[in-house]
RNA sequence: GGACGCUUAGCUCAGCGGUAGAGCACUCCCCUUACACGGGAGGUGUCACAGGUUCAAAUCCUGUAGCGUCCA
């Protein structure tokens, strides 16, 4: 006889035994085997510096359980996990460190050690992140664990880079960026946020040349970049203005000429003056304006360091903001002011120095993702066409729409970012000044700034060819130059391998210069010194994070050798993401995947819902409304989370739970209200033991002085008291086996209720496998809950009882219920494995062999057991109906029994009138009944009569009459009954009145006719049978 | 400003053409030898609003309002 197991399931014992277990015996280790079909899914990885919070959760949860279900399915699971680099995150947050506790910059420190300091941190955190996925029981294949910038992804990343430099894809070009003045970089926009600032709002005036005293006005907030204006706009429909467009004005300030130009997207009539200046380079709109007017010219202004520049003249050396003032009182003694007030502005602000962003034009490296004239296929379209062929489907498909909408629009996409952590740019450039002589002459052999070819492998020619038309176009000075760089193709470059050095060069006709740039993908430091010697220096830049996690699928697998898992496991099965970046990943996996591979990196995206507060707003840190999923994990248990994150998985809604203190006294619940957020209240008061703590949020520290309270959410207690349910219906089993033996199970020969849970197991088993097919995961969980709960524990076990007694049934029943809940145990494994894990071994333990029809040997752990499927003979709807009736029969007298609030200990005398057959098999199941409802005496047949003062209970195909002599009362039943009938009558009007209608009669489909009448009639009767029990009341 | 989604019982959510459902909370009765993280029973809804399509609308269409998210 096996250890009796404990009263109540302990999660924190099962999660450390199991997780050891697993890991011991490694089982989510996946090798590329050809004689099976593999499965495979890549981990969105998540940020080294991040702790696990609720959206990892939830993604996870559900990743894990499509894997361990098609591991149980017999496929090659693997499940590839890592962390991410995150580039700016990752180093502010070790910036941010390093200048509070040794009060350096990181300009101090130098690019190299604090990149050492980076990955000193990344080491440390990132084993906290796999930890925590571990805690979730994860069960990736840890062996193979990758980082975004490690050796293997780094190649991916310089491969991918140098082909798509050399084919043409990358270039360089400017673009307008969010510039921190007071950290000098950029920062992205999700790093900056809005507020609103008091300011002022000035009006000035230019005077159009050619027409004396005509002038242009128009208003600003920043009356510096006046300086940069190239232009100034109206609307091309503005009568007041019409006559100008075309003419110039000159900018009093530094004498320079701008025309007056019309773009109806930037100037708007009905605002101010209807006129407005244009500074390209300071300003996003103007920018825009520019684009589409490029002949206006930009001019940048601005030093990085927020300082005006040389082009700023006069001003050229003030801050920005003293440049502002004396730009204002020149304008003023020169006459062109018109007035000032104050306003208030809404002024972006860097998140990182909370100084005010500067919008800053600078040299950036892009991806060109439109479609191309040369033939060579349009990167965007490519992946475009991937989803529209339904190579890669999204679900729910919806979805597709937001890819495809982002996509179309086919936007280049910067990937330089002006940060020091991460894949550095692998270009090395130099510049040469262009003789002014040979400028139109240069302008031929570069008509679109930009050139590329490959060196050293097949494209000689074209390397020729361009050395060619450089020494013939250029001077001797720029030859010899071009000389040096060409030896790489002449072949005294011989530290270069093959294929890993591509070039390009661009000339700048306005600064008269030319760039070469040369791409190396390779990591030789003899090639690097040789690149230096020649005075070549490389990007300071690093690469967009994005850049790197796009090659995320195939980088993982080893990408660009063809190694065995490359070959095995791509394309990936699913890809498993929230919405929010369906755009800047998914778009870019599938893009870079194409490119370079020819093949979509996965074959299903799957997009799951948010996870929002009780307010219904995304949980953030920076809100402070997160919950930490630790916290769940030890109230509730890993188990509970991740039911709970199963069970709120439905296709539509997003998911919103609120959230609970937890006070640390006295562990009572106290709400959190919205006000308690961003980390606005420091301390809070238990509304029970009147104590004080602070609540919970995303503290940077502990308190010493106030204890923080942990978080709940009720949410979770469904999949707490779910792991328990089944852990005491085990319990129950574990009980009753005494003498269990093995044998097969025929269902022909079965008694009603076997039949009965065995349809049920049978369907919902269908059913489950549906759901997880069509990522329908709440379904998983609700059809889980409701055949365990509800079906198995609160009718099948309780019928069991009386069977377990009775020497001729039990061994059957045993069978039954051994081989009930091992399949439950499968079932309910992917979502909750380590409650299933410990009941399979507690089973294994005192039934070693069971199993449905016929008994099987256990697998060591329910991990790798065989997803059940059952055969479709088992769903017998026949037996589902007559059980049905059964549960109708026994909760009519338990409805009974709690209205005349009879004690449970009394037993009640039942009969039942009914038809020959129905009486005959409530007869049979008599022995069940019986208890089930608490009755003495149990009798069914055509020809029962209803005995004096007795409850009725009135159903469709039988009455049951519960003898009360003595309990009841007459006035009370008759009321009752009164309403039953206001309301069965009601019912009936309604249906007799669509039967009625001749239209429903001729245009409805004749089963829903049919089923109409069939309710008529047993209402009919129903309100029949319930006047003559009326009227007998009425009697007594 | 565009796109997508949501608005159903006090709360959190299912249902998506044929008499309104679950869990929690609530009321009553039970510590019945699997489980009080439990058992039994019960009440609870102009299915956001306004039109339309249909024999029939929570469910389909149009519009309105509020909320959320993404993209500008």
């Amino acid at each position: 006889m096996p250890a009796e197991l404990p009263k109540a399931y302990d999660p924190k014992a099962a999660q450390d035994r199991w997780l050891a277990f697993w890991d011991a015996r490694g089982y989510f280790h996946s090798e590329p085997d050809p004689a099976r079909e593999p499965f495979a899914i890549v981990i969105p990885p998540p940020n080294v510096t991040g702790a696990l919070h609720m959206g990892h959760a939830l993604n996870n949860t559900l990743q894990d359980v499509l894997i361990r279900w098609r591991r149980m399915q017999g496929y090659n699971a693997l499940w590839m996990p890592g962390t991410d680099h995150a580039g700016i995150a990752t180093q502010s947050v070790v910036e941010k460190r390093v200048l509070t506790e040794e009060k350096k910059t990181r300009h101090d420190l130098g690019r190299d050690e604090l990149v050492k300091r980076i990955w000193e941190w990344k080491d440390k955190y990132e084993a906290r992140i796999l930890g925590q996925l571990k805690q979730l029981g994860a069960s990736c294949d840890w062996q193979r664990t990758r980082f975004t910038l490690d050796e293997q992804c780094a190649r991916a990343v310089r491969e991918t880079f140098f082909r798509m430099f050399r084919d043409g894809y990358i270039y360089r070009g400017k673009r307008l960026v969010n510039w921190d003045a007071s950290l000098q970089t950029s920062v992205a926009d999700d790093e900056t946020y809005t507020e609103d600032t008091k300011g002022g709002f000035w009006t000035f005036k230019y005077p159009v040349n050619g027409l004396p005293d005509t002038f242009i006005r128009f208003s600003t907030t920043r009356p510096e970049t006046m300086l940069g204006d190239t232009a100034v706009c109206v609307h091309p429909n503005d009568e007041r203005y019409k006559h100008l467009i075309g003419k110039t004005v000159t900018i009093p300030l530094n004498g320079r000429s701008i025309p007056i130009i019309a773009d109806g997207l930037l100037a708007d009539p009905e605002l101010g003056t209807g006129c407005v200046k244009v500074t390209p380079a300071h300003d996003p709109n103007d920018y825009q304006c520019y684009q589409r007017h490029p002949e206006i010219g930009i001019i940048n202004i601005l030093n990085p360091d927020g300082t005006i520049n040389a082009e700023g003249g006069k001003f050229a050396g003030l801050d920005r903001y003293k440049a502002r003032e004396a730009v204002v009182k020149e304008m003023e003694e020169r006459g062109f002011f018109e007035g000032e007030e104050d306003r208030v502005v809404p002024l972006k602000y860097s998140d990182r120095s909370k100084t005010p962003i500067e919008p800053y034009l600078s040299d950036q490296w892009f991806v060109r993702t439109a479609d191309r004239d040369d033939g060579k296929p349009g990167l965007a379209q490519m992946a475009m066409d991937a989803v529209t062929s339904g190579r890669v489907r999204f679900a729910p498909e919806r979805y597709a729409k937001t890819y495809l909408d982002w996509l179309g629009e086919k936007r280049d996409w910067c990937i330089s970012r002006q940060l020091w952590w991460g894949h550095r740019i692998p270009v090395w450039r130099k510049e040469y000044e262009l003789p002014s002589d040979l400028l139109p002459s240069a302008a031929s052999v570069f008509p679109k700034q930009l050139w590329a070819a490959r060196l050293g492998q097949e494209d000689h020619q074209v390397g020729a060819d361009l050395r060619d038309a450089i020494y013939d176009k250029l001077d001797a000075r720029a030859a010899i130059v071009e000389g040096d760089i060409l030896a790489i193709h002449h072949g005294d470059w011989n530290l270069a391998p093959k294929g890993e050095v591509t070039l390009s060069i661009g000339a700048d006709y306005t600064k008269k210069t030319f760039a070469v740039a040369i791409c190396y993908a390779g990591e030789s430091p003899e090639v690097h010194s040789r690149l230096a010697d020649l005075g070549y220096s490389q990007d300071t830049d690093v690469l967009d994070t994005w850049f790197s996690s796009a090659l995320w699928p195939h980088s993982t697998l080893g990408w660009p050798e063809q190694t065995p898992e490359l070959k095995y496991y791509y394309p990936t099965s699913v890809l498993c993401t929230s919405r929010d970046i369906i755009t800047l990943w998914v778009a870019r996996m599938v893009l870079t995947g194409l490119y370079n591979l020819g093949e979509v990196p996965f074959t299903q995206v799957y997009v799951h819902p948010k996870m929002l507060d009780g307010f219904g707003e995304t949980m953030s840190k920076s809100k402070g409304n997160g919950l930490d999923p630790l916290d769940i994990i030890d109230l509730y248990g890993t188990d509970a989370l991740r039911y709970g994150m199963v069970n709120m998985a439905t296709e539509t809604q997003d998911s919103r739970m609120p959230v609970v203190n937890v006070c640390p006294h006295c562990g009572e619940q106290v709400a959190v209200k919205q006000e308690h957020m961003y980390m606005r209240t420091k301390r809070l008061a238990c509304p029970k033991c009147k104590q004080p703590f602070r609540p919970g949020g995303p503290w940077p520290a502990d308190d010493p002085e106030l204890k923080t309270a942990r978080q709940a959410s009720d949410r979770f207690e469904i999949g707490r008291n779910f792991a328990n349910k089944l852990w005491n219906a085990t319990r129950f089993l574990l009980m009753n086996l005494d003498g269990y033996t093995p044998g097969p199970v025929d269902v022909s020969q079965l008694p009603t209720e076997d039949r009965w849970l065995l349809s049920r197991l049978a369907t919902t088993t269908g059913n489950i496998t549906a759901a997880l097919e069509h990522f329908k995961f709440a379904d998983v969980a609700k059809l889980t809950y409701e055949f365990v709960w509800s079906e198995f524990c609160d009718w099948y076990i309780e019928m069991s009882k009386g069977r377990l007694k009775d020497p001729a049934a039990r061994p059957a029943a045993q069978r039954v219920l051994a081989g009930v809940l091992d399949g439950i145990l499968r079932l309910v494994h992917p979502v909750m494995p380590f409650v299933a894990e410990s009941l399979w071994h507690a089973l294994a333990e005192a039934a070693p062999r069971r199993g449905l029809p016929e008994p099987t040997e256990p697998t060591e752990s329910v991990c790798i057991a065989p997803w059940p499927a059952y055969p479709a003979a088992w769903v017998d709807a026949g037996v589902e109906a007559r059980f049905a009736r059964m549960q109708e029969l026994v909760r009519g007298v338990r409805e009974v029994r709690n209205r005349y609030q009879v004690d449970d200990k009394q037993k009640l005398d039942v009969t039942v009138k009914a038809s020959e057959a129905v009486a005959a098999d409530f007869t049979a199941l008599g022995a069940f009944i019986g208890p089930l409802a608490g009755i003495a005496n149990f009798t069914a047949s055509p020809s029962a009569t209803k005995p004096k003062q007795a409850g009725g209970v009135v159903a469709a195909d039988f009455e049951a009459y519960v003898s009360l002599a003595g309990l009841i009362d007459p006035a009370a039943e008759a009321k009752r009954l009164d309403k039953q009938l206001a309301d069965k009558r009601k019912a009936l009007a309604g249906v007799q009145a669509k039967l009625g209608n001749e239209k429903f009669v001729g245009s409805a489909p004749a089963e829903v006719v049919q089923q109409q009448r069939d309710l008529a009639a047993d209402l009919e009767n129903q309100i029949r049978t319930m006047e003559a029990n009326l009227k007998d009341l009425q009697e007594v």
